[in-house]
DNA sequence: CATTAACCGAGACGGTACGTCCCGTCTTATC
DNA sequence: GATAAGACGGGACGTACCGTCTCGGTTAATG
């Protein structure tokens, strides 16, 4: 986002803010991010072009704010066992890159975005980090009950977790539904825990 | 493709075919999908414009065929032992994922893919078809030889394999090295088996 | 026009020949001098494109033998009088200028031919020489029965009589009638015969 | 012209109004109708090209604006004299026929017209239309001193003096200078006069 | 009678201009 | 100084024609 907030003078509408945001969402789910235009969202949203400008730096960042940004997992919950803090992630994951407007914006906003490696890195790690977080903090949690085999990266975890999740919707094209969400945690499980104690 | 062969007249120049081919290739790699052009790809093949858009619907099209359309694994070695086929299978896709040529293209096509069906069908038929096949005889294999656990879906090992490839690439930014195809490997073997015999 | 004809082999084929006229009259007709295509000929005629180029250097030189070329004027009469006479070249001169092909084809075949000046002076020649003959025997008859004032060039008049029906008809855009044929005609006589005797 | 001015937001850029048209006048004589391109035209104005779309409905209305367009004579005279009215008509219809941009543009403007009865009305308002009326008056002023035989209609005059010149420099391609305009005043004048008073 | 050279329809070829669309910036008048 | 409106320079898109070339096949005159 650009978003450095004026110094002086008028403030900025929040109206307009949201009417930014709620046309591009409306937008994204009618015609998708290939014919979403800046002209179409600020005929839409009532609002002249330069308002778009001042609050994102185009149409990747403004999406990226509108379809992505904050759909942010629940922290989380240490249940005690492994396989059930990871159904907890696999279905925090599934959930997120399920809603309609990350699967209209997504696959788009990553192509626009790998084209840049300065804004992908920056995306990446928006998209990605939080995330990373929460897989550390479960694998922690497992090494500290002995749970675990030894060398085990968090990074390889999140990727296969991620990837899987990311495959079945955007390059199986099939739902990440609960039946697969329960195959992937399985699978999981197996895998960091085979050989432990 | 557009493809459909004419009936009489001056039959298509393989020459030209190929010249398309081979310059879409080469700017893929040295300007990227945004910047590569139909006219620059037609300059570069000496050829018009015409005859880029007698062979293909537009870029899309052009760069599927260029980039994706073709690369195929070779054929699985049934080495006797599940994790060898696997790493055999992750070694496969990892080098077919890292191209560079697939590297600019993959992601302003899933785009493209994403925002349209018919081409979806097309997509998956050509990119994940072969490889799925290759993974059900790998499974097969081993589950003659009883080293598989029970029940276990090709699709859903395809997905955790191809998605662990993909994320580490183009969401995590990552060069899917020796090292973690290794990790991945080891990670897939050891679910896979956990509990057999 | 092309048309050195071949040295051996396969003759034109006559039929072909009179396909293309043809259907350049009938285009011309049908959708006028912009729209009127290579393609569109050789379609309409059921030939190739190659077998117009073969007869004709292009389009302006295709039309120009369809539309304009061979409606040559009646060789003139010389009745001994000098209105009557005017009276029939100006009524040629009308005539030829007025014909639907001609209205269709004239204008931009002049424009595209003015861009060129060899080719201009060579469609100058040929549409403009014949009449200018008939100007000049018109005169001389004149000047020898002595009803002419003394120094008039045939230039000057052919470029008035043309002139005249040409703006009436392309640049005023309305009929070269008998009435205004009767009024040139008039007008020209007078201002020849002026102070002659 | 398109030329619905807006209703809100920025005014049209007079200097861009002006530079379009000089480019335009400059390309027209250096480069001719054909060879002069829209992208050109932009090129040399440092204008985007739907700068020059948004005030022209295409290279015709653009050439038209710039080489027709305006170009009209100085106000008639009134010398007291017939004839020297009529060498100043001829004279300021051969001067705004004989400049280079409209020699470049007027046969090609001219094809367009023919082509389209809705250009020609605007064509015919423009290019012809007050010229008419100076005609007329000429001849209304001539008719007062008693000068002309009885009934000549403007239109047919005007259509004699500017098919004269038309003719001279479009279809015989010849320069129309002091010379000929004098031959072609000198007819004039004789025929109008012939059998006067 | 066989050869042969130019013909034939069809349509692909390189090239070029067209007019449309979108991007991200800039310029008005208005609030 | 923010706002709605919309013009601005720039540049890619996909279409349409031009005039040439290439294919397989045909047809008359020559040898």
């Amino acid at each position: 986002m650009t978003d450095e907030p004026q110094r002086g003078g008028r403030p900025r509408d929040t109206r307009v803010d949201a009417a930014i945001l709620a046309a591009t969402r409306t937008l994204l789910a009618e015609v998708g991010y290939g014919a979403l235009t800046m002209d179409l969202v600020a005929g839409r949203a009532n609002v002249g072009k330069a308002a778009i400008y001042r609050r994102y730096a185009g149409k990747q960042d403004l999406v990226f704010a509108a379809a992505v940004h904050g759909r942010t997992l629940d922290p989380p919950p240490d249940s005690g066992d492994l396989r059930t803090d990871l159904r907890w992630l696999v279905g925090g994951i599934a959930r997120s890159l399920s809603s309609p407007e990350t699967r209209a914006a997504l696959p788009a906003l990553l192509a626009d975005v790998t084209a840049d490696d300065d804004v992908a890195d920056r995306f990446m790690r928006t998209f990605v980090a939080e995330e990373r977080a929460y897989v550390e903090t479960i694998l922690d949690q497992a090494r500290r009950r002995g749970d675990l085999r030894t060398p085990v990266d968090a990074e390889v975890v999140h990727s296969l977790v991620l990837g899987a999740i990311f495959a079945r919707i955007y390059l199986l094209r099939k739902p990440a539904d609960k039946a697969y969400q329960h195959e992937v945690t399985d699978l999981a499980a197996k895998a960091l825990t085979e050989g432990a104690r």
